[in-house]
DNA sequence: GTTAGCATGTAAGGAGTTACATGATTTT
DNA sequence: AAAATCATGTAACTCCTTACATGCTAAC
C-alpha cells in the first residue's frame, strides 16, 4: 500500500522521503502517519525494482546524509496501475487500500474508476450480509453492548455503500453515460475542474 | 488483540480453538475473521503464559490430533483486565480494537466503560481536527475525488463520535449519575437487559 | 556555538496472513 | 469406503511499527 502511494505522489512531482511524509498525512486527510521506518526502506525497494530513480537535487550533495529527491520512471508508472487495481485483500486493511486508491483516481480513466468503484460497493455489501447474518445468528443471547456494535456496524456499512453508489452516479454523469446506455468506447478523460 | 478476544470468549465458557474462530466472526458482526494460523500459536501463547488452560473434554481422547478445551484461568482474567484497558495504539489498527474492547464491555464496571468511551471520543475528535487541518491545508489543489474523501472522512468521524456520545449518554443514565451530578462511590454493576 | 528542525537510515519486533500438512469424525 | 467437515498445527512471509542512531543546515 506505501508503494501505491509513493508512486502515486511521486507521479505529481519528484520529492524526497521526508516530503513524501508530510504530503501522505495531508492527502489522505490526516488518516495515515507512515513511519520513517517504512517508508525508507519502501523507497530503496522501490529504486533496485526501478519504479523510481534519484534525480540530482538543487544543492545535489551527495556525500553524507543529504537528501535524495527522487522521480517516477516508465516501469514506475505500469507498477503504479498495477497496484492500483490489484485484487483486494482482507477486510482490514481494504478500508484503508481504498482511499489510497481513491486518493489517486485522477490517474485513471472513467472505466477503470467505475470497475473499482463497483467492486468497492460488492464488497461493502458481502460485508453488510455477513452483519446481518450476525445479527440473526445471536439476537437472542446479545448484550447491550453486541447489539450496539452489530448496529453501529450495519449503519456504517449503508452509509459508506450509499457513498460509493453516489460516486459511482457521479462517474456515470461524467462520462454522459447514464445508468441504462449503451457503453461507448472511451469515454473522455475529463480534467478536474477547482471546486471552491 | 486476538488475545483480549480469546480470553473475552473463554470467560462466558471454555471452549477450542475452532468453536473459538467461529465465534469470533459472529461477536464482532462478522467484521473479523481470524485464520487459524494466528489463532492456535495465540493459545498456545496464552497456556504457557498461565492465562488458560486445557480442560478434560467429553470425549477425552488426547491422542492424536484431538481437539483441546481451554477455559481461562485467574490469571488470565487479570491479563484480560489488562489488555482491555491498555493505551491506544497506532489509528489504523485503534478502529478494530476498540470494536473488540466493546463487546467485552458487559464484563467492566461502569466507571471502567465510561473511561475507555471518553478515551474513543477523545481520539475521535483529534482525528477530526487532523482531518479539518488537511482539508484547510489542501483546499486548493486537491481534485475531487480527494476532495470527496475528505469530505467523507469527516462526515464519517462526526457520525462515529455521535454514536459515541450515545454511549456516554446511555452508560451515565445506567448509573444514575446525570452529567453534571457529583460521583458516588461505586456505582451498581446493572445486569444486562433482553432488548428484543 | 548551540538548539531546532530537516533528512536518512537500521534493527528488532508485532500482529497478523497464506499455503501447506495432517489427522479424526461424521455423513452419504 | 469415499467425501465432507471438524480440528490442529507449522513455515514463510507481509507490512507495518517503535526505538534508536546519525548527520546536515539554518536560526537564534
Amino acid at each position: 500500500m506505501l508503494e501505491l502511494a509513493v508512486l502515486g505522489l511521486l507521479k505529481d512531482r519528484p520529492m524526497h522521503g521526508y516530503q513524501l511524509s508530510r504530503e501522505l498525512g495531508d492527502q489522505l486527510g490526516g488518516a495515515w502517519r507512515v513511519s520513517y521506518g517504512s517508508l525508507y526502506p519502501t523507497l530503496r525497494r522501490l529504486e533496485r525494482g526501478g519504479a523510481v530513480v534519484p534525480v540530482a537535487d538543487d544543492g545535489a550533495v551527495t556525500r553524507g546524509r543529504r537528501r535524495t529527491t527522487y522521480r517516477i520512471t516508465e516501469e514506475g508508472e505500469r507498477l503504479f496501475f498495477q497496484l492500483l487495481q490489484e485484487a483486494p485483500h482482507d477486510n482490514q486493511t481494504e478500508d484503508q487500500r481504498f482511499r489510497v486508491r481513491l486518493a489517486f483516481f485522477r490517474y485513471l480513466t472513467p472505466e477503470m474508476r467505475l470497475r473499482l468503484l463497483e467492486r468497492r460497493r460488492a464488497a461493502l455489501e458481502e460485508r453488510l450480509a455477513t452483519i446481518k447474518d450476525s445479527m440473526r445468528a445471536t439476537r437472542e443471547h446479545a448484550d447491550d453492548y453486541t447489539l450496539a456494535l452489530m448496529q453501529h456496524g450495519r449503519a456504517t456499512t449503508e452509509s459508506d455503500i450509499e457513498w460509493v453508489n453516489g460516486l459511482i452516479r457521479t462517474e456515470r454523469a461524467r462520462t454522459g453515460q447514464p445508468a441504462s446506455s449503451k457503453r461507448r468506447g472511451s469515454a473522455t478523460l475529463r480534467r478536474k475542474e477547482h471546486t471552491s
